[in-house]
Formats: C-alpha cells, sequence, structure tokens
RNA sequence: GGACCCGUAGCUCAGCUGGAUAGAGCGCUGCCCUCCGAAGGCAGAGGUCGAAGGUUCGAAUCCUUUCGGGUCCGCCA
C-alpha cells in the first residue's frame, strides 16, 4: 500500500520519513500535502492549477464549472473531476486528450496515489491513503466545527415559525419550526452570519377574533366570581350556553373555542376587574394586548421545549405602527410600482360576491408574479401582504442581503408576489428564498391521528415532545425532504431498529462513547501514528469524513437541511459496518492491548468519527447521548 | 381556467443543482453471536426514474407537451 516513493524500501514508515525529513515542528508527517477541511476543495485548486498551466491563455471563469467530487462508483477511485472535459470546448481539444494531459499533471501531485482518464473525459483520481488518514488530525482538531465553512460575509436572515398567536402549537407547526431552525444553524455552518427571526402576525383580523374569544372567557370568570350586570346573569343561568349567549349578545362571532384561553380570562379578571365588561376598541385593544402575549409566552415555552430559540421576534403591528407600510408604499410609488386600478376576476373559479372594484396595487407582474397585487382592504388598513412588504422594507433597512423564509405548502401561492416585492424594495440586490414544508401526518398504531383547531382537540407540540422526546422529533423532521410530504408514526420514532434513523445514528455515537470511556477517553491523538488505518472498511469511514465540509456547503447552498439527517445516517452506517468487521475479524476490533499503536489509530478515527456525528447533530439540533438506555421510550426525552 | 410542489424497487424515501453500470431502509430469500452491546452486520432477488418529444459529448436531473396526486388563486393570515 505505502508507494515507493515515499519510502525507502524495506524500512519501517515512520523510521523511513524520520530519517528523510525530519520536522519536528509541524504536526504534518507529509509537508507537501495541501491541508484543509474540505480535501475535495483542495484538489479542485489543484486541478485548476494544473489546467491552467496546461492552457495559460484561457481566462479564469472558463474553469469555474470544474467540479472534483467523489465518484458514484467507489470502484473508480476517490475522486473523480469533469475538468477535461468542462473546458474542452474553449481549449478547442478533444476531451479525451486533454483528459490525458491533466492526468499526467495531476499524478504528480503529492497527494494523489493513481489517476485515470475514463469514458468520455473524465479524470479518475485515487489518493494517497496516507493523505486520507492526515484528514483525522484536521478533524480532531476542529472537533465539532469540523465542517465549519470559512465567513461568506453573507448577512442573513431566516424567518421561520412565525405561527398566529392564536393558540399554542401544533404538530403542524413543528415541522416549519425544525426544519428553519435547522436550515438556520446550517448556514451559520457554511459561515454565514445568521439571524433567526419570528413574526408575530398580531394585526389582522384573526387576532382580533381571538380577542374577542378572550373576551368571552373574561366574562365567564367574571360570572363565576358573581359579578352584577345582565348578560353575567344569563351566563350564571346557562353557563353551557356561554359561547351562544355571548354571540348574541355581541353580535359577534366566537372562532377561537378552545380551553387554553381560560387562563387569560382568568388574567384579565384579576387583572381589570370589571373594567373591561363593555366591549369598546380600547378595551378590546387592551384584551388583545393581554392575549398575544399571553400566547407567545406560551409559543415561547413550546419553541424552548423543542430547543428553538429565536433572536428576534418582529411584531407585524409595531412594523405598521412604526410607519413602515407608508414608508414602504412611497418607495415603490416612486419607482412607478403603485396604481390604482381594477383586477380582472380569478378564471375558473370566481367568488360569488365576485363585484369589480379600484384598488391600490402593486405591479408584481413586472417582476414575474401572475397578476398585480392589492395593497390596501376596504377600510384603508393594509393588507397581509402589504404588512409584509413593509417588514421586509424593515428587514433591508437592517442590512440583510438574504432573506429565508420557511412556510407551509398552503402559502405557496404566496412566494411570487413576496419575491416580486423583495426585488422591488431591494432593486433585486437582496434575494429571497423560500422553504416550504409539507403537511405531516402523525400516525399512531398505524392510524391517523386527526388535529382539528376549531374543535379545540389536537396534538400540541408539547404533547408530541413528551411522547417522543425532543430528539426524536427534531430528527425525524429533517429525514424527509421540506417539501415532501410526510407520515410520522409515533411507534417508529421511538423504535430502536435500523430502520429508524434516530436510533441508528445515536447508537453509532453511543457505540463510540462506549469504546472511547473503555480506553480511558484518551484526549491527546496528536502524533498518533495512523498507518495502521488500512481495513476497507475503515478507509471507508474516512473518505465518509472527508465529505462533510462539501455535505454542508452543498445542503446550505440548496437549504436543504434534511442532507444532513441522510449523511448522518449514512456515516453511522459506515462505523457500524466497522464494528462488525471487529466482530468477525478480531485483529480489527479497536482495543488491542498487545497492539498499543493500532489502538491508537483507531481511538482516534473512532474519535474523529464522533466528532462528525456531533458536528451534524449539532446542525439538527439534537443532542449526542453518551449511552442508550435500556428503555423503550423516552430516553432521549429526559430533561437536562 | 391559472400558478406552485410532487410522481424513482412491492412499501417508505435518497440521488450531492447535467456525469459513468440509478442507491438506502423496510419487506422477501440465504447467512454471521465462546466476541469492545446482534438494539448490529454480510450476500441475493427486485427498476423502460409516470408517458412522449427536445436541448448536448452525456438527462432521474434542464425545456415543451401530456397523464396522475397535493397545495393555492381580489380587501384570511
Amino acid at each position: 500500500m505505502v508507494p515507493a516513493h515515499q519510502v525507502a524500501p524495506g524500512l519501517p514508515a515512520a523510521a523511513g520519513r524520520a530519517c528523510l525529513r525530519p520536522e519536528p515542528t509541524r504536526p504534518l508527517r507529509r509537508p507537501g500535502f495541501l491541508m484543509q477541511q474540505d480535501i475535495f476543495a483542495a484538489l479542485r485548486a489543484r486541478t485548476v492549477d494544473a489546467l491552467q498551466g496546461l492552457l495559460p491563455e484561457l481566462p479564469a471563469e472558463a474553469f469555474s464549472r470544474v467540479v472534483v467530487e467523489p465518484p458514484r462508483d467507489a470502484s473508480h477511485g476517490d475522486m473523480a473531476t469533469n475538468a477535461a472535459m468542462v473546458v474542452a470546448k474553449l481549449a478547442k481539444l478533444p476531451p479525451p486528450k486533454l483528459a490525458a494531459d491533466l492526468s499526467a499533471k495531476l499524478a504528480e501531485l503529492p497527494e494523489v496515489a493513481e489517476v485515470a482518464p475514463a469514458g468520455p473525459g473524465f479524470i479518475n483520481i485515487r489518493l494517497q491513503p496516507e493523505y486520507l488518514r492526515a484528514q483525522l488530525p484536521v478533524v480532531l482538531a476542529a472537533g465539532e466545527a469540523y465542517g465549519q465553512g470559512a465567513a461568506t460575509g453573507h448577512k442573513v436572515n431566516v424567518e421561520y415559525v412565525s405561527a398566529n398567536p392564536t393558540g399554542p402549537m401544533h404538530v403542524g407547526h413543528c415541522r416549519g419550526a425544525v426544519v428553519g431552525d435547522a436550515l438556520a444553524n446550517l448556514l451559520a455552518k457554511a459561515g454565514d452570519a445568521v439571524t433567526k427571526e419570528y413574526y408575530i402576525n398580531d394585526a389582522g383580523a384573526q387576532v382580533q377574533a381571538l380577542a374577542w374569544a378572550a373576551f368571552w372567557r373574561y366574562l365567564e370568570v367574571a360570572a363565576r366570581a358573581g359579578a352584577p350586570g345582565a348578560v353575567l346573569d344569563k351566563l350564571r343561568a346557562e353557563p353551557e350556553n356561554g359561547r351562544a349567549i355571548v354571540e348574541a349578545e355581541f353580535g359577534t362571532t366566537l372562532q377561537y373555542g378552545g380551553e387554553y384561553l381560560i387562563p387569560v380570562g382568568e388574567a384579565l379578571w384579576a387583572e381589570h376587574g370589571p373594567a373591561l365588561m363593555d366591549p369598546t376598541p380600547d378595551t378590546l385593544l387592551a384584551i388583545r394586548h393581554a392575549t398575544v402575549a399571553a400566547m407567545m409566552v406560551e409559543i415561547r415555552a413550546d419553541l424552548a421545549a423543542l430547543g428553538v430559540t429565536h433572536d428576534v421576534f418582529i411584531s407585524e403591528a409595531e412594523v405598521v405602527a412604526a410607519g413602515k407600510l407608508e414608508q414602504a408604499e412611497q418607495v415603490l410609488d416612486a419607482k412607478g410600482l403603485m396604481y390604482r386600478g381594477i383586477l380582472e376576476p380569478p378564471k375558473g373559479k370566481t367568488p360569488d360576491d365576485w363585484e369589480p372594484r379600484e384598488q391600490t396595487l402593486f405591479r408584481a407582474t413586472q417582476f414575474g408574479d401572475d397578476t398585480d397585487r392589492p395593497l390596501r382592504k376596504s377600510d384603508g388598513s393594509g393588507t397581509y401582504f402589504a404588512n409584509d412588504i413593509a417588514n421586509h422594507l424593515h428587514k433591508i433597512e437592517r442590512g440583510f442581503d438574504e432573506l429565508v423564509h420557511v412556510w407551509g405548502a398552503d402559502h405557496g401561492g404566496y412566494v411570487k408576489r413576496m419575491k416580486a416585492a423583495v426585488s422591488a424594495l431591494s432593486d433585486s440586490r437582496v434575494s429571497l428564498d423560500v422553504v416550504l414544508t409539507q403537511i405531516v401526518h402523525v400516525l399512531k398504531d398505524g392510524q391517523p391521528v386527526r388535529m382539528s383547531k376549531r374543535a379545540g382537540s389536537y396534538i400540541t407540540l408539547a404533547d408530541l415532545i413528551d411522547e417522543v422526546g425532543r430528539d426524536a422529533v427534531r430528527f425525524t423532521m429533517l429525514t424527509r425532504k421540506a417539501d415532501a410530504q410526510m407520515e410520522f408514526d409515533l411507534n417508529k420514532v421511538v423504535e430502536q431498529s435500523r430502520d429508524n434513523p434516530v436510533f441508528y445514528v445515536q447508537y453509532a455515537h453511543a457505540r463510540i462513547r462506549s469504546v472511547l470511556r473503555a480506553a480511558g477517553d484518551p484526549a491527546d491523538f496528536a502524533g498518533a501514528d495512523l498507518s495502521p488505518l488500512t481495513d476497507a472498511a475503515e478507509m471507508a469511514l474516512i473518505r465518509r469524513i472527508t465529505t462533510w465540509p462539501r455535505v454542508v456547503e452543498g445542503a446550505a447552498a440548496a437549504r436543504e437541511p434534511h442532507r444532513i439527517a441522510f449523511y448522518l445516517n449514512d456515516l453511522a452506517g459506515d462505523f457500524h459496518m466497522l464494528w462488525n468487521r471487529g466482530r468477525e475479524d478480531a485483529t480489527l476490533r479497536f482495543i488491542r492491548p498487545e497492539e498499543p499503536v493500532a489502538t491508537k489509530a483507531r481511538l482516534a478515527l473512532l474519535a474523529a468519527t464522533g466528532a462528525v456525528l456531533r458536528s451534524g447533530l449539532q446542525v439538527m439540533g439534537v443532542t449526542p447521548v453518551e449511552e442508550l438506555r435500556d428503555e423503550r421510550k423516552g430516553d432521549s426525552a429526559e430533561p437536562g
């Protein structure tokens, strides 16, 4: 395995190196290697250098499409590049000819063991095993920070959850919360400066309806307290008909019947006494504020239980009160993007009460939307869209240059207009990406668990976390592409088997910790001789580890946090495979007292694997476990 | 009528933004515990990537058309 040009034949590797190149100050034993966290980026740089040497007349942009990546088929080697094919036509050379020339250059690199042109112009590269092994010290030095990208200079705002503050969070909100939080972590891992943001929709008709419902609960509390009043007498006479009585008495419709507002009613009574008895705009506003505040306390507690913490909470009402809506309209007006006009009725499914109306419209069609969009309701207040435009103007003013949203798929129709607005407001300097999350169907014992907020009975997020544990919730929510429907089986996510990735990945980490503990938790692997790591399973694990930085980069660029979950599952698979090799062949066990050098090398590999697992779990917001308990449920749900 | 998302093994899903012979788990068939935890692992069978065209050295991936499933469509958020 050891190439002849590196080590004198017949000499032990360490001795050979020591004789030929004593460099005690350098931690790396192969100074010729180009060492960085991402060895694919390193080899890409090497490849582009070589190519430029061959084709000095080509401009730098000609090489932008050069990719160095792991080949799909491992038998092709460690890396493959399309370099020859990508620049062939600019260089006016046939790809195979260019591939042959480039291969000869690449073969001279110290990192490279073997180069083979293949197919229509691919170049397959086999790396020096020592170069691959030399990545382990890099990983160990970085620890959980392995995979951390260099600062991109991008200031990114990730807005997610943003559930209406009209009740506790339920499972429907959960996926967006987890995906958003993991995505924000992922972007930070890739080097962006990330702000996690929650937009409180506290300015619309929904929260007004919520205020009425809280008012109802307040009246019921007042009635029970024996306060005087005609309405309260009625409530006392028929306590079971409280809802209908309040609706009839005040000419309103109570949309929110959930019992979670009873404590809010009690708090209102305790603080204000009978002062809120006659609903006026002022009292309703006070009730609204108190109710929204109470709901936000609950929502934040739910989010905390899920391990989600936002940096910024922005209130829609406050954004509007600050005059951002008028300011946004001025900006749009100045650009000639606002006008008074009448929209065509939507085709196919015209609303029953359709009538042509003149409205204040935003020229969204100039930015790729299907129709222009209204900014003002007939009562003069801003539409939700207009308020959101105001919020986005505010974000742009705060200096973000990338905006990311995580929305439920039912908001898919809203994406184009919002992108149009951001383009308009920022003259296309600021980008907006929207990640849509599909519905989660919750199953228990194979049966769908129905959720109905209106009926007041639904699985709350808190219930879900109690049932299966925070880590299982978070991991499972990331085991599908965001934009694919998902079944969340309450039984399966706590199952301890191969087909539950939550368990499988945690199991790998627990096994690693178990071995390292058994070995006395060695902390220092600096200078460890890694040459005993030669088994195919060991090298496969090392190769997987070396791909982690590019997985982070690719997942961040695609805004796809689920890739982290899949990577960890693969990494755990490579590890379990290696573990099992030790069962078949005792010489491949991790701890071999009679072989201290091999033991240390393998422990270094395990420590590095553990670090990458933790690095990935940290992005997902999942706690790596030290050991698996012999309990069937809830072992990852304990507090702390 | 229109917009957006999704159709990949019997089932549940990946597929690294255009790369080579399309992968994993479950299920099925056959194996591996005197062993650092078998709560694992190995091997096999299983596919015209919904369909038809197009773009180019090369398509599950990009474009057009079409068939299925989902979400949405003027003062709800």
